[in-house]
DNA sequence: CACTTACTGTTCAATATTGTACAGGTTACC
DNA sequence: GGTAACCTGTACAATATTGAACAGTAAGTG
């Protein structure tokens, strides 16, 4: 029996309530998933690899939005009234990702209670993530930014390591994420190197602690 | 019988479910209605005037990250794992606020799935509306974000008149929302009055037409 | 191998932004 | 009336950030 006390989300929870109404599917390194401006018709689970969503603004600049990983969820905003996607989802390496058409979602919030719960606290913490990414916008300098990225990135890998596995990121997808220019993420990763916070040439291995104590100042 | 097309918010089903198991109260301007730090144990909802959501950062600068006005609900950090409140509501005007509490929420959520996906609808156009912040700080400058804000509260206005109501917003709390000082905000309002896009003096009225030709330069 | 493509380190001038300061206004309140 | 609190217009130096450039390196491909 479910506790009336929290939502809580799980991914297994979730993928098992939707059951064999997905259909699975190969993308290759940077094949796109879907584009800002198609019709929003489904939602997606990553069962393997990665997946990057982006933005395109009108002027041309990219940013970096989002960045999944196995056992995530994304596209929910072809939910709720008829859109377009705001963005475009990427994968990142060769990826697996199920997906599951819209009006399936739809049928399954109104016949599983629990699965429409399970969706709530998805977007809550869905809620809390993109909050974060403001605040972190509103409140550091692209150096903390850079640092707050890089700990992300490096929190997909172990958990209680140190050090992060090696990261393969060019500064350029760095700087799409971080929200700035990639001159400028080469000038910092270049003094987070001299300053003995990650290891980099070619790869990035980033030491946790020290970065989180910049970025805490 | 409900459309199994898409999920759409509507928030007088949303009261109207929740009944009387809220109890509303006033509060003078700028009373907190919950503060940063605060355990999280309640929703809200904005009965008449206006709540400010705002966010300390550890350094001391604060940011305004959203205004709720009549209609719409907040505080919804409660639900999920048992936490803190990120940020601070405070009243602007005398406002009303009813208030119910996470256990009701949450047991409403489990009892009743109409208004599970009623949530659910709200939950998603809150991450796009948030997500739309993050992307205009991702991509415009503080002169086009300070117009953005501008036609955002313009439009809390009437919405077919092409100047908006009076607006009393002080040049420090546009500039906590808009992100940037409160002498940029001097700035750029000046300009924006010397181009003719506002009247301004004291109160400020908005040319929503030509802000937004701005906006989209 | 020659060639293309992508990434890096670095520079530099042009802007944008911050933070602070000061002199005047206005408003609310005792 | 006085005074405190808040608001505004403005200025300015110190930083931060952009955008573009250029040369060098590494990797993939025919």
């Amino acid at each position: 029996m479910p506790s009336k006390r929290a939502l809580t989300f799980s991914p297994g929870m979730f993928l098992k309530r939707i059951g064999s109404r997905r259909s699975s599917r190969e993308y290759r390194n940077k094949q796109p998933i879907f584009s800002q401006g198609d019709a929003a018709d489904a939602m997606f689970y990553v069962e393997a690899g990665n997946v990057k969503l982006t933005v395109l603004s009108k002027r041309g600049k990219k940013a970096v939005i989002a960045i999944f990983r196995q056992g995530d969820f994304f596209g929910e905003g072809c939910l709720g009234a008829p859109s377009l996607r705001m963005s475009t989802a990427t994968a990142v390496h060769p990826a697996t990702i199920a997906r599951v058409e819209k009006p399936i979602i739809v049928r399954i919030i109104h016949e599983d209670p629990m699965f429409a719960r399970l969706f709530i606290a998805h977007l809550l913490s869905r809620v809390a993530r993109i909050q974060d990414d403001l605040l972190d916008q509103l409140f550091n300098s692209s150096e903390k930014r850079l640092a707050r990225t890089l700990l992300l990135l490096a929190g997909l890998g172990t958990q209680s390591n140190p050090y992060s596995a090696d990261l393969k990121v060019s500064q350029g997808t760095l700087a799409e994420m971080v929200g700035t220019t990639r001159s400028r993420v080469s000038f910092f990763m270049n003094r987070f190197r001299k300053m003995g916070l990650i290891d980099y040439n070619g790869s990035v291995r980033v030491h946790k602690e020290l970065l989180t104590f910049l970025l805490h100042e």
